[in-house]
DNA sequence: TTTTGTAATTGACCACGGTCATTTTTTCCA
DNA sequence: TGGAAAAAATGACCGTGGTCAATTACAAAA
């Protein structure tokens, strides 16, 4: 039972990817059509569906990417203390997540994986979100009765109800950083 | 410029939203296919789409009429006025929301209508969902340092952060219900 | 080098949502 | 009642994601 990969392969999918890539740069995510990606790696339509089990698979993987990219920039960073703080140096990942409806759906599809097997990259993510948010909190100027877990959490929560309201018309007149700042002060720093 | 409706539209659509119906209850939201669905009301492909936009347009709309059952029910009763009393008022709102993956993305999706002219029944059962909450929070047991509004959109994030968690394995221990209830506790009633 | 089993690739094909020029039905006025 | 204009319905056709039996390339054993 050997399973021999040969190096033919991991250059047609680095060819893939690179194609991907490319196509995303011009157009965006949105835009991207399986038959232009194959084509501008030059193999064949099912050469992509054994390399990735779907589209939104490689679209997992390279939109998860970047967001990790995020993830390392905004850690680099220092530790933010009040709720203002941390709305603002959690932009990076806000922005990108926001930075096309497209990727926004997608990464709230994947936010949840549904079987412990499947667990990509963006699940991920949002499991290092709350590590990284509880962490500051433990520190931070903030309420204390409850556990950094849980108000991690909330943040969470609270920074995916905004940026739902971004692309929403109807709430159009508050922009994003306001409005998590106040969702944030409120549940960060309550009873003031 | 006269624009007459026949009534043979009419009997046409009611016969595509009846055979939607059936399939719906037969196999779910997920499975329907406008063609199963044109067949059984006896018409042709594009008679559907001289209907409804596309597939997604009719979802919204038999989705948001139950929706909006639900919430008409959750009216009736009367105004809880504890964090568990106000979890467990909108049970039947979030149990719908959550009883199929297929259904909670399309409500998710169809939440923030992207333009003005284009509020359709689930987007205007969000803003209902505020409204409801924030009306029973101006005379509830719980904090008061911040408006019912705000208070309310905050429930709903968290409605929204337990019911995504829901469908994630890495979550599964913890139930909806039980989840939502520490939520709102530590956010409506904080500095017990 | 040849053989042979397996990994990788191919492209014709399918499923399903959606379009549109054409045809059929209805309406309404002379 | 005839016939023209508007409304509705039709179904062949398209775009795009995805499948799979057949073919080709590879690498290890003979």
């Amino acid at each position: 039972m050997q399973k021999t990969v040969q190096k033919r392969t991991l250059k047609t999918r680095a060819r893939l990817i690179e194609a991907a890539e490319d196509v995303i740069e011009r157009n965006g995510y949105q835009a991207l059509r399986v038959e232009d990606v194959v084509q501008a790696a030059g193999v064949a339509k099912g050469t992509f569906f054994a390399h990735f089990r779907d589209k939104d698979a490689l679209m997992e993987m390279l939109i998860g990417e970047r967001l990790v990219a995020c993830f390392d920039q905004v850690e680099q960073g220092p530790a933010p203390r009040t709720a203002p703080e941390i709305a603002d140096a959690l932009r990076p990942i806000h922005a990108f997540m926001t930075s096309e409806r497209y990727v926004f759906d997608l990464i709230i599809r994947y936010s949840g994986a549904t079987a412990i097997t499947e667990i990509g990259p963006i699940a991920r993510c949002f499991e290092r979100y709350v590590r990284l948010v509880a962490g500051w909190l433990e520190t931070a100027k903030v309420r204390h009765d409850i556990s950094p877990d849980l108000l991690a959490e909330g943040v969470q929560a609270f920074a995916i109800q905004s940026m739902s309201l971004k692309f929403c018309a109807l709430h159009e007149a508050e922009s994003f950083s306001d409005r998590l700042e106040i969702y944030l002060d409120a549940w960060l720093t309550p009873a003031a």
